[in-house]
DNA sequence: TATGTTAGTGTCAAAAAAACACAATGTCAA
DNA sequence: TTGACATTGTGTTTTTTTGACACTAACATA
């Protein structure tokens, strides 16, 4: 079976740049490719956009097929087209960029048993196609972002402590931040919930836990309000 | 001649939404459909991409062709892709959006003939296919960026006054802003050239001319600055 | 019980933002 | 020519926000 059209059409895939922090450090998740061309190297994962699928329906699908991970925030980031971006034939590719909290999002051996793996953001090897300057739109990007949307929140557990969140702009900014001024203007934006506990088994002074409230942010965003916590 | 491919491939267009600024007016540019379906109605204009063109390329070119604008500031907006977005067959689309300065461009009548005109952005007559979502989504990404890039230069002719530019400000991002303040901090900046020149035949007494000194943003901007006008 | 490690807290100075009103300039018409 | 009209252009004060800065508290472990 195939499928014949008046005019030539670009084969239409989607990408994705999946960030996650691991013991306070970015990383990102690639696939190694077990077929040319780029065959053995490492690429972000992704593939063909299906007709019955949107996008973000792909993106989540090729994602969960390559890698196991699933559940997760998803944004579209930006569609490449360079005209000889991929070496058989015209590929325009759809870029997304996901955020997990990697303890909560376990990667399995993918279903074709390519293999999968989290590599420092700031410390990648050459990837296939043109895939370092999607990855390097999505680091802009998620910078960027992390500055007036509570997108830190999706990299971090559920629970977590002011120093991890402090760690995690940190990281991701590239820039040192006062832990005095931090705490002060994250608790007065007051969209953390104490949950009362603390953190466990760490062999200095517990901290406590908070959880952002997604709720509340939701509601404060409808008045115009703008989540900035820098 | 026809184009046979082992699986099937969605069609892939741009389209764009045009901005431009009329006597302190935001206006957007739309064609009026001369086939089906949704023939009669007005739309984005837009078209299919071709093989040897990326995306940016073919925004320009379907854009001059249907509408005769030209040498215009676009960027990528957002790749739209509902399954039934197109009531014939699945049409992926890369949205783009512009800015022109209404005088410096003018349209004129398409090649094949299809109607164009501007439309005033706040009161928009019913949109072909997905466009009213295309369209609110570019609103917002315009109201967005114009908070922290000097996008507003764009809809301006070269030469400007402080006014003019409040007013575009106050247009698009629809709210009221105190003129001593605003003069205050765009002059702080020191991105606007005295040109030395004054507005002409105007019944009042006439305002100092200035131009945006584009090489000098593109320097600051290297070195971390940020144009935040509000 | 002493040591190590991280959590948690307040003040002051500087800078930025917001509120606010009137005189200066030029055109036009009586 | 002069008065009315329309728009430009300008400073000060108050409030808010930001940024700099250092020590004690809590807990685990040896």
């Amino acid at each position: 079976m195939a499928f014949t059209y008046k005019y030539a059409r670009p084969a239409l895939t989607v990408d994705c740049v999946v960030f996650g922090l691991d013991e306070g450090e970015l990383k990102i998740l690639l696939i190694q490719r077990k077929l040319d061309p780029f065959k053995g190297q490492w690429a972000l994962p992704g593939g063909f956009v299906e007709m019955d699928e949107t996008l973000d329906e792909a993106a989540r699908r090729e994602l969960e097929e390559e890698t196991g991970v699933k559940d997760l925030f998803l944004e579209q980031l930006y569609t490449f087209s360079g005209v000889d971006r991929d070496p058989r034939e015209r590929v325009v590719s759809v870029a997304y960029y996901a955020l997990v909290n990697l303890d909560e999002h376990p990667t399995t051996a993918a279903s074709d048993a390519e293999q999968v793996g989290w590599f420092s953001a700031f410390d990648l090897p050459a990837l296939a196609f043109d895939h370092a300057e999607v990855y390097a739109t999505a680091l802009k990007r998620l910078q960027g972002k992390l500055r007036y949307e509570p997108l830190g929140f999706e990299l971090l557990p559920q629970k977590f402590t002011l120093s991890q969140l402090q760690q995690l702009y940190e990281t991701v900014l590239n820039q040192a931040l006062d832990k005095r001024n931090f705490r002060k203007k994250i608790l007065k934006m007051d969209l953390l919930l104490d949950t009362g506990e603390k953190q466990q088994n760490v062999s200095h002074r517990a901290a406590q836990l908070y959880q952002f409230d997604e709720a509340k942010y939701q509601a404060l965003k409808q008045t115009g309000f703008i989540f900035e916590p820098l």
